[in-house]
DNA sequence: ATGAAACCTTGCGCCAGCGCAAATTTCGCC
DNA sequence: GGCGAAATTTGCGCTGGCGCAAGGTTTCAT
């Protein structure tokens, strides 16, 4: 899909996975297996790891970054069904018993991730004790996700749906800075109305009178929640 | 949670199961010793099979009947994710790695229903070749209806959202009939409302003057559908 | 038969949030 | 440091569909 360097990884510090969820209770012997046969590689911002309906030829790892799994419908709307932070797999069709990507991954920032060839995956699943269970946690949460999106979507009001957006985000990806906790990654108004069925102007106006009321604080791609409990209010009335 | 007879299954005609696509392939002596575990058990309509933050203790199959799998908010609404119908497994939160049900599942009409105690999942896996296989399938697919749901709440209409319900349940449970195809179990407004995230009045008037056009036919609980195109026809504009 | 409960229909008014449009700010780049 | 593209803000009018309310019809139990 997208240009960038491609290699395969030389030697990469084993101790910069053992904090990774899905793989810290392997012996670090499988971590080396497993990461020889892995493929390195970094993307820009905005490019796209996989496209729906390809066929799922390899499954990743996001090393480092933030990744946005998005639909495009027929007249060309982007609807974003999950946000993916550093440490978890994705493209895992396998997992779930498809030949093909469900859905398109795009970067939301810098990003580097491993990839293997599809066809290791159930070596993998056979040989490695707890990479099965591992992913299918991960199936599960994003199923959860998923199933919230739904309620949401069914339940409540546009103010509502982005006060739990902005909540969803700054909990899995938020950074504490001064004064509040910053979202980590770049994101316009437009992605946030994208995450939450809605339009950039109602957001963006949302945005403006919750920066009037001291909620949030936010620059051009940059929101920085300064009243997070304001928000729980807001989500739930 | 509700009463009805519970027995386990005494000699099971499994030619009925030849047909079920999950077990198709297995060796008739599996499909035996799997029927020679299961319980089986009759749900009246409404019933409840299991709830949302259940802990696992049993998986099921759906013999007979239909399933809708429901959220219910804090505010009481309920929210239809999936429909399910005769021959899926449901309940399987081992395959997605949960401890407990994610949903509720409520039958639509009167349900035969077999379930196994969650400890047999693993020895299942292991034991009958394909059987996982299925039931990632199975994962997949519902994961693939969740994602078309969220696109269609986050980018259709109201009267598109229920023209595709509509399509979707005449394609998973239509039952032939003489001038058109009629969905095979009993379905109200209020239904349809909480699988399209509307309200019951709205889709009342939708049905009324889609019948004034001669699209359907719907009596109480009962809905035909005469002219599939037109409905392909409203689902797109 | 009769009553009650469940389900369906229809009218009316209102408002959240979209669409459109135009102005403004910010950023990256030559 | 100035230009163009991208991102954001804000105003205004309109409408889809919700909420409320009232009345009708079907089904079922007794």
């Amino acid at each position: 899909m997208t240009e960038n360097t491609k290699k395969t990884l030389p030697r990469l510090d084993e101790s910069l996975l053992t904090h990774l969820p899905p793989f810290s209770k392997l012996e670090r012997r499988q971590i080396r297996i497993i990461l020889d046969q892995a493929s390195s590689r970094r993307y820009d911002e905005g490019a796209h790891i996989f496209e729906e309906g390809e066929t799922a030829e390899r499954f990743f790892m996001l090393l480092d970054g933030y990744v946005r799994v998005v639909r495009v419908t027929q007249t060309g709307e982007q609807v974003t069904a999950l946000h993916i932070p550093a440490g978890q797999l994705l493209g895992i069709a396998k997992a779930i018993g498809r030949e093909s990507y469900p859905a398109t991954a795009v970067t939301a920032t810098e990003s580097i991730v491993l990839s293997w060839p599809t066809r290791l995956w159930d070596t993998f699943v056979a040989d490695y004790d707890g990479f099965a269970t591992e992913t299918y946690k991960t199936v599960g949460h994003r199923v959860g996700e998923l199933n919230t999106r739904i309620v949401e979507l069914a339940t409540q009001q546009v103010e509502q749906r982005v006060a739990n957006a902005l909540l969803r985000l700054i909990s899995q990806t938020g950074r504490k800075v001064d004064d509040g906790i910053e979202i980590d990654f770049p994101i316009t108004r437009q992605d946030l109305s994208e995450l939450t069925a809605t339009t950039l102007h109602t957001v963006s106006r949302l945005l403006s009178r919750w920066e009037k009321e001291g909620i949030v604080e936010s620059k051009r791609k940059r929101i920085k929640v300064c009243d997070p409990h304001a928000l729980v209010e807001l989500a739930q009335s």
